[in-house]
DNA sequence: CCCGTTTTATGGTGATCACCATAGAATGGA
DNA sequence: TCCATTCTATGGTGATCACCATAAAACGGG
């Protein structure tokens, strides 16, 4: 049982975790408290917009789990390519540790509330937004000609790579996504 | 009201359209019964198997329609590259038509029914699969060296493009997928 | 210790979910 | 015309959906 305090995190980090793996549509309330463990009794105090409220907090916190990942990886690469390679090969380990199952977070809320709830649709372009500035910025600090695009590659080629890899299982579309970039 | 034979047909167009549009799980059979027209006490005499079997007959509709698509991009082509430009413009076509809702039938069944259903999983892949090979016949037509590895990235662009331009409502990322392909 | 605030427990609401049993209607070949 | 097959109509099943009203409990500053 989480302490009182920590019960709204165990709700958007279960989120996070089941929206991923069933999508935001195959994932009910009732089976996010079950797993959360946190009390049920408390879901409409700390959201009262709801499960689309809830989605939202998700959709923040994955976004800038992701952001740390981008960071580090481009932190340490000696050059744009390298930091493309590492990221690609981060996303692609922990996607086939979890036996294919937890795709991309933003994937998950595009395909099924999108353009349904308004306010979830701008959250989630701003996390993308923020995704690819932050790529960008790293670009042009290595030296990138026309870092803007090049990050917008990126994210067309990992998520795509992301969709695929779900179906084939195989961290094949990763590999094929980063050599895309250069 | 369709003519009685017709109404299998209704049925799996109807989720065809509606799947794209919400996702597998955001729509109900009530929703799709509804909407197609078809009477609603023979769903399950054409479908047994339930959304699942539905789902299935979907995925392979779809999936006929664009790979029709992808030989009328390529077939007049006359570089791969023009293929790739003229398949991408096609989709972005009827992408922006539709007020970016109508996204890839593929992904909306890859999320939320895979992996949950095995049979559904099987035709997905296939369906990628078939256009891949479809991709990889015109590239190999058109003197591509390595014509699996280019369709393969392509579809990873593709996929990628038409996740990220449902967020953005812009084309440009159909643009880009297809100048990363070369 | 008291009191106001924050958090949780309980037990529902009606709506919608996918699914199905049974029976009647339509159809087309013999 | 008769019959077998194919299709449709009706009216549900229990389960789960997101959501909420009410009240008790836990908490922390004064």
């Amino acid at each position: 049982m989480p302490r009182p305090s920590d019960a709204k995190k165990h709700f958007v980090d279960t989120a996070v975790t089941l929206f991923r793996r069933k999508g935001y549509n195959g994932v009910g309330l009732n089976e996010i408290i079950a797993v959360s463990g946190a009390p049920k009794g408390s879901f409409y105090h700390h959201f009262p917009g709801g499960k689309e409220e809830l989605a939202e907090e998700a959709a923040r916190l994955a976004g800038h789990r992701i952001a740390r990942l981008i960071d580090q990886a481009f932190i340490d690469a000696p050059t744009f390519a390298d930091g493309v390679h590492a990221l690609a090969d981060i996303i692609a380990d922990w996607f086939e540790a979890s036996d294919w199952r937890d795709g991309c977070p933003v994937t998950a809320l595009v395909i099924g509330a999108i353009p349904d709830s308004t306010r979830l649709s701008a959250v989630v372009a701003e996390v993308l937004e923020d995704w690819a500035a932050r790529t960008a910025g790293h670009a042009e600090r290595l030296g990138v000609s026309d870092p803007r695009e090049r990050a917008a590659r990126f994210f067309i080629a990992l998520e795509g790579a992301w969709l695929l890899a779900r179906v084939q299982r195989t961290r094949a579309p990763f590999k094929l996504a980063a050599s895309m970039v250069l």
